[in-house]
DNA sequence: ATTGCTCAAAGG
């Protein structure tokens, strides 16, 4: 096992573009790295591009990491408690604010009211367009927030723009407009795509998805990070850095956020091209690729990040999710498995629509509004060029990303992986048989959600114990509704009860 | 183009 992880796990360093010290490694990836060394079996182009912004984080990580690899008996609470996506919160409180909703109650709620507000914002016309700087500063000013100044004014403009008296049929397709952007949540909450992880919480509980996208009734929330979910962080980053080193790239724009991914994605498909075909197969693991699409070419475009693909026994492909358990060696319930199943055939569906060349790349270009012809900034140009790749725009990207593709196989395997956060040792794997049947009404159903087509859902009756967790128990009108139909339903049982004596 | 659109997944 550790001649393998030797082999495996060459290099973790942490590449830092614009520091001093170049890489930094834990002793022990030191050690590891000279043990196996030199025996050019090593996979190449391992060095994978990420364009997180706060330096600071990944180096206290790097830092942590090292404290924890040099004594196992260090809590990985401690560490977790400096590596946590606090940048996530901290950003969301001070400036974004967009996607909570404040006390105007603009939302979804309802449609003869966003009209109306329409209407009273159009009166005043270009003057909220300075929308972004006055959310800035966190207040709503007139009951107006952030997001619906940027969207009416957006609205209101052009149509002043395009047709100064406002015709009735323009002023209906202003409300036919309106109607369909409050009836639509992808739209309004998450903007042009959706993380796996967004349909995974969905089928949790998409009540609670909600919730945390709205808030309650107009409050922001604070989204819970918990103790468990930050050690699963800490364990999953670990597990990275055992496969590949992270360099830091500064972006600016879009195209270079998607090169990124796209440079990723290569790497990730050369080591397994190079790991494929015979005795070098158990060898070849890569961890946290890139996947996107649109599954079944329909509904919602879907951008997420596969744990692991290895080589399985058939020397077939494999997709692997790490899951940890903070109980030890408790098997996960049936919903928890749910999600996990989702999750595993849905990167499956992903990935074998690239490889079959179902990915479109007008679709990518369309979906996510990228321009072929940008260029791309010369840091991630020059590590395109290490891998031997002449891209001179980001088209080219996109395009040497799909054809890479083309020479892999679909995935054959889906196992998810279970660890214990206490020893940290994995205890349990579960595989799961691809059901693309089920998978695509499911995705049908969330999707119908996401464009507004049917009402918000929440748990089944069978599932209210997952309320028991759920931070909007006390608000929460579904788990009233479902209060109020069991109390009638005992009633009705009664009544039956009676009439049958 | 005057004004944009996410690092994804962490676990229950
Ligand atoms: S209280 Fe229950 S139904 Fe409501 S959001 Fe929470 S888990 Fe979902």
């Amino acid at each position: 096992m550790a001649e393998k992880t030797a082999k495996q796990a060459p290099v973790a360093i942490r590449l830092t573009s614009s520091r001093a010290t170049a890489s930094r490694c834990t002793e022990n990836q030191k050690k590891e790295r000279q043990s196996s060394g030199g025996d050019g079996e090593m996979c190449f182009g391992d060095e994978w591009l990420d364009d997180w912004e706060d330096e600071a984080i990944l180096h206290q990580a790097m830092d942590d990491l090292d404290q924890s690899l040099k004594s196992n008996s260090t809590s990985v609470s401690d560490s977790a408690k400096s590596f946590s996506p606090e940048s996530d919160t901290t950003e969301k409180n001070s400036g974004e604010v967009s996607t909570t909703i404040c006390s105007c109650s603009c939302e979804i709620s309802s449609v003869t009211d966003s009209v109306s507000a329409t209407e009273e914002l159009n009166e005043k016309g270009v003057e909220v367009s300075a929308g972004k700087e006055i959310a800035k500063e966190g207040d709503c000013k007139e009951n107006i927030c952030q997001y619906c100044q940027r969207t009416i004014a957006k609205r209101t403009v052009s149509d002043v723009a395009t047709n100064s008296s406002p015709t009735k049929k323009a002023k209906l397709d202003l409300e036919e407009e309106t109607k369909k952007f409050t009836m639509d949540p992808l739209r309004q909450f998450k903007g042009k795509y959706l993380w796996v992880s967004d349909l995974t919480a969905q089928a949790w509980c998409e009540r609670q998805l909600l919730y945390d996208c709205t808030g309650i009734e107009g409050r922001p929330v604070e989204i819970l990070e918990t103790e468990a979910m930050k050690v699963g962080t800490e364990m999953h980053l670990k597990r990275e850095l055992e496969v590949h080193t992270i360099k830091q790239i500064a972006v600016k724009t879009k195209e270079d956020k998607w090169a990124i991914k796209f440079l990723n994605i290569l790497s990730a498909v050369n080591q397994l091209l190079q790991g494929g075909g015979g005795g070098g197969a158990s060898r070849c693991v890569v961890r946290e690729m890139p996947i996107f699409g649109k599954p079944f070419e329909s509904g919602a475009f879907v951008v997420g990040k596969i744990d692991e693909i290895r080589y399985n026994s058939r020397d077939q492909l494999e997709v692997v999710e790490f899951k940890t358990r903070t109980k030890s060696r408790t098997v996960p319930s049936a919903a928890q498995r749910k999600t996990h199943k989702l999750q595993v055939m849905l990167y499956k569906q992903l990935f074998d629509e690239a490889v079959c060349g179902l990915l479109k790349k007008e679709t990518i270009l369309e979906t996510i509004g990228l321009d072929p012809d940008a260029s791309v900034n010369d840091e991630i140009a020059a590590h395109a060029l290490m891998m031997d790749l002449t891209l001179p725009k980001f088209g080219d990207y996109l395009n040497a990303m799909l054809e890479c593709f083309q020479f892999l196989s679909k995935i054959d395997s889906l196992a998810v992986e279970y660890s214990s956060q206490d020893d940290k040792e994995p205890f349990a794997v579960h595989e799961h048989d691809f059901d693309p049947v089920w998978l695509k009404d499911t995705l049908d159903h969330y999707n119908a959600f996401w464009v507004g087509e049917r009402e918000v859902e929440g748990v089944d009756v069978e599932e209210v114990w997952k309320c028991k967790y759920c931070n909007y128990k006390e608000a929460c009108d579904w788990r009233q509704k479902m209060h109020e139909k069991c109390l009638s339903r005992k009633s009705a049982n009664k009544v039956q009860m009676k009439m049958t004596k």
